[in-house]
DNA sequence: GTAACATAACATCAGATCGCGATAAGAAAT
DNA sequence: ATTTCTTATCGCGATCTGATGTTATGTTAC
């Protein structure tokens, strides 16, 4: 159904269904309960449950009779959608990532799926420290053992699972890790994007507080653009991409000054 | 086993295990795997991972052939110990606690098992923000919708399964909301205390951080004492006690100037 | 007031997880 | 080296949770 077909692998099902749901939504603008009912051959109560999950991460809105959907940039950002792209690649990535980190450091990780790949590969590089405002690897990494976690606090979106705002910056203004991993939801040959300004506030200020800065990249990533520019390419000492990167496109990063490495699958 | 037997009850089986075998071997001072066997009759395997589970959360330290106990202090703010006491009386503490929360109101939440409980009860006071660095609160407060949750980053203690520390205190000063509940281990008729200087540290600047404080307290608390000294009681401007509470220590605290309520079952 | 829609309240079923032990492999003491 | 203790791995069974539908009970529009 739409564009989100290629890869909707491992997600559980009402999820996956949810992310179509949202798809079909942004796609025809306003429908009603009954047309989803009849599109994805589920009961009208299910529907509205997941609706009532859309809208409260804020992807949609309802009102009585049927939702419309929220703007795009939304729906893009929304971690639902985010999870289903480029699971392989995110690993590969991580890996790469992982090497970069030694016993002792602190790292610090933003609320972005390719730093949650990374935190599954944290759990024997002990003692280790590491900050991070991303719900799903918070609480990952308290069961660690050796592992001093230091959450960055702010205020929840659902949307995105994680915590942000003033209150978020001024946690990371206040430290001063090894590393840093973040993600963006565009990359051009030369500069970082972000659609949202509250979630570029945080990113900026994490990337101050970090000593060395590592942008992890699935290629998915490359080729869009969004709305905020977060940083040049170049303020990152790293940038990691995946295999299936095109080769021209790591090569104009590089003319203009990036530090591109290739993650091997 | 111990003084921990009176309530073990509505807790998991190796979660009451646990906190019974840290009851064992906080009594025993130090004890082997093998005598663990005997006493708990469960394999030997299970004792490890029941031990492992106990020195991650500080509870005990393991070494070659057995483990020995940490100071009692930390054994009793442990989370699954403050657990297994008196929840009917901190429900119906939560329930008065509820009655003084509007709509629209900021609400700061401590890591206590008391707080926790109030949280079950505010999914309908809504519009609210509620500011809390207690883990288990922040993940159920992640589900509200209409709650505006900020949550309190800092350094993550499996002690108390929340997060404290310097980052954390910094938080907080950031903050002036509404009210605060909040709870302590110990309270005489005069104060409130606590065993932790850093928790000490958080829930002082959680006092200054709000208008209106209330201390929560079930009577297990009472006729206890503890190291640290955290405020007056007067400092509070309301103290919630449970209907269990003897009438003799309500009294005597009203004699020093603390305003008492009682939370009827 | 009635029809359409939305929510609430069970009931059910499947899949996932948990808890636990057994066995085996590994480390540390002696 | 041998013994003792610890950890790792697998498997089985009990348990829980999650996802869904059904029916019943609101709500809102007209």
């Amino acid at each position: 159904m739409t564009e989100l077909d290629g890869d909707t692998t491992e997600l559980s099902r009402p999820a996956r269904r949810q992310a179509e749901i949202a798809a079909y939504v942004v796609k025809h603008g306003s429908v009603s309960a009954n047309d989803l009912v009849e599109a994805f051959g589920v009961s009208v109560m299910t529907v509205h449950r997941d609706l009532d999950e859309l809208e409260r991460r804020g992807v949609v809105r309802k009102y009585r009779g049927g939702v419309t959907a929220q703007p795009t940039s939304v729906f893009e950002s929304n971690v639902a959608y985010r999870l289903t792209t480029a699971q392989a690649e995110k690993m590969a990535i991580a890996r790469h990532a992982r090497t970069m980190i030694e016993p002792g450091m602190s790292v610090m990780l933003d609320d972005s799926t390719s730093a949650l790949a990374l935190v599954d590969l944290l759990e024997d590089i002990t003692p280790l420290t590491v900050a991070t405002n991303f719900l799903p690897a918070i609480a990952k990494l308290t069961g660690y053992r050796d592992v001093t976690l230091l959450a960055l606090g702010g205020i929840y979106s659902a949307t995105h699972d994680s915590f942000g705002g003033m209150p978020c910056a001024e946690a990371v203004e206040a430290l001063n890790t090894d590393l840093l991993f973040c993600s963006v939801s565009a990359v051009s040959a030369t500069h970082a994007f972000h659609q949202e300004q509250e979630i570029v506030l945080v990113k900026q200020a994490m990337l101050r507080a970090a000593r060395t800065k590592v942008l992890l990249v699935d290629h998915v990533k490359l080729q869009r653009t969004a709305l905020h520019r977060l940083a040049p390419l170049t303020d990152f000492d790293v940038v990691v991409v995946d295999e299936k990167t095109p080769a021209e496109l790591i090569q104009a990063a590089r003319d203009h000054g990036a530090t591109v490495e290739v993650a091997k699958l």
